[in-house]
DNA sequence: TTTAGTGTCATAGTTTAATGTGACACTAAT
DNA sequence: ATTAGTGTCACATTAAACTATGACACTAAA
């Protein structure tokens, strides 16, 4: 895991499990690693990892068993597929059609996106 | 000018200026506000806009006149254009596209920014 | 020559993210 | 009961962004 000068830490470990929540690499209902582990293994000190999850868990995305450890919440997937839907909305699209716009972006340059957009139609056709 | 919680504000004071830029509402060879000026008017210390503008000059997208201020550069329009894509494309495209295919966002989610895309497309046919 | 406006440097203080450690209560398995 | 693994809290410390302020050299205009 490599990290981004440009974001807090615990938000961008916050992320990438979302992101492994949404991708489906971990389900609803799996416990996630500890605080110590996952702290050694991305080389980050155990109150950091904390905060991510303290963060995680104020969201309804995961719930602690006591003395046991942290899980996925039972509605994570749904619920994170609205909370990210609406934070890219709000905050990452309005900048991202401006970039677009003075950038003068055309088809060429946006292929590969143009060719997701186009799959996910299809998708929600059948 | 609001700032983000996330961002260095000598970042999005880059940011902004760079943006005036690409509208045309700052234009090659014209003097933009001296330090104190500008500080004083988004209420922000003189270093962290010093920052801003040392952080342009080295970019070559302003330029210094000794005892009178700072101006756009001639190709500052050219010069961002080039870095501003090259930025988009390496840093932010991948993660918008992977934000798109993990939210299943279709063309009736985007269509705002499909429409700029279209819009763009026609511009340079001519 | 004086004055006001420019960038620039230096120094100190505040705030916050991140680190480093120690200690404690809980749970499960031995 | 003991042990190991869990979260959690309580410090102290470091690093960096931002603030606050003073001082200096330069330029243009009065």
């Amino acid at each position: 895991m490599d990290f981004s000068e440009h974001k807090n830490i615990f938000l961008q470990i916050r992320d990438w499990l979302v992101d492994q929540i949404l991708i489906g690499k971990l389900q609803p209902g799996e416990k996630i690693p500890s605080v110590r582990e996952l702290a050694a293994d991305i080389e980050v000190n155990r109150n950091t990892v904390m905060r991510s999850y303290s963060l995680m868990e104020e969201e309804g995305i995961i719930e602690n068993k006591r003395g046991i450890g942290f899980f996925i919440a039972s509605d994570a997937t749904t619920q994170l597929q609205r909370i990210q839907k609406r934070e890219f909305f709000e905050q990452e699209l309005p900048g991202i059609i401006h970039k677009v716009e003075v950038l003068k972006l055309n088809s060429q340059d946006l292929a590969q996106l143009l060719q997701v957009i186009q799959s996910n139609d299809h998708e929600n056709k059948q």
